[in-house]
DNA sequence: CACATAGATTGACATGCGTCGATATAGGTG
DNA sequence: CACCTATATCGACGCATGTCAATCTATGTG
């Protein structure tokens, strides 16, 4: 029976913003009955924070960040990680699909910023818990 | 040569604080130059953020949260999420280490209840990227 | 077109991690 | 002490994930 349901999702997931409201799960016993995290939703939420969820990943993010024009390059960002070009590429990747970084590209180089607001929206998550 | 540094950490790590300021560490050549997330403060930020990254530990958060109150015992927990009881103390345990939880033993029970100020904290973290 | 460069994709490998069943431990009760 | 109940811990299994080397794609440039 189904255990792992493997999360088939889409790129650029939007759960950063409404999400509509808990609905009601409704436990039947225990201590308050309260709704509490929908399934669905907690998954969503989760792939956010999978996405922070790597060292390397949050120094990409904090990198582009501090970032004078707001933007780096791969090229940029596989010498301080200390990490090969394939790799920075693939943890990119996760950054923009999770909806943390927008990807840019102008001649043969990618320019990757912070999509702006998202880790505001991120933090959200947290108080809406 | 060493890859998978295998971060061998302790329990309720206490990340979610001051951390020192930002480390100068002063990359060489690329974009700004900037020091941006150091290696440990980001492994360190990563281990709650992995803490978060697992849908059923974001439904646990939620139900203690909703809690009247604000506490909950296992027994509470296993029901609404589905798993089992060695399952969800598993979880419950990684939440309490990342200092997000904390545990109280009274009686046969184990109370489980938010840390103050820890999802709070934990924004910050993203703030302070 | 030939060639160089930036980046993405693929395949493989090892480790991490979520889950369970079985078992151990601790507290409560007779 | 014997027994029950609530949790924690252990060992195993399988999927997920971070990493690299090799390769592919696309954009320049001679």
């Amino acid at each position: 029976m189904s255990i792992y349901v493997h999360n088939g999702f889409m790129d650029t997931l939007q759960i950063l913003e409404p999400v509509a409201g808990p609905e009601a799960d409704d436990v039947c016993c225990a201590p308050s009955g309260k709704p509490a995290l929908g399934v669905d939703e907690a998954r969503q939420k989760a792939l956010v924070f999978r996405a922070l969820a790597d060292p390397n990943r949050l120094r990409l993010l904090s990198i582009v960040k501090a970032g004078e024009s707001g933007e780096a390059c791969v090229c940029d960002l596989t010498a301080p990680l200390d990490l090969g070009q394939p790799t920075v590429s693939h943890h990119l990747k996760i950054l923009v699909e999770a909806g943390l970084l927008h990807r840019e590209k102008r001649g043969t180089w990618a320019y990757y910023s912070l999509v702006p607001g998202a880790l505001e929206r991120t933090a959200g998550l947290l108080a809406s818990l």
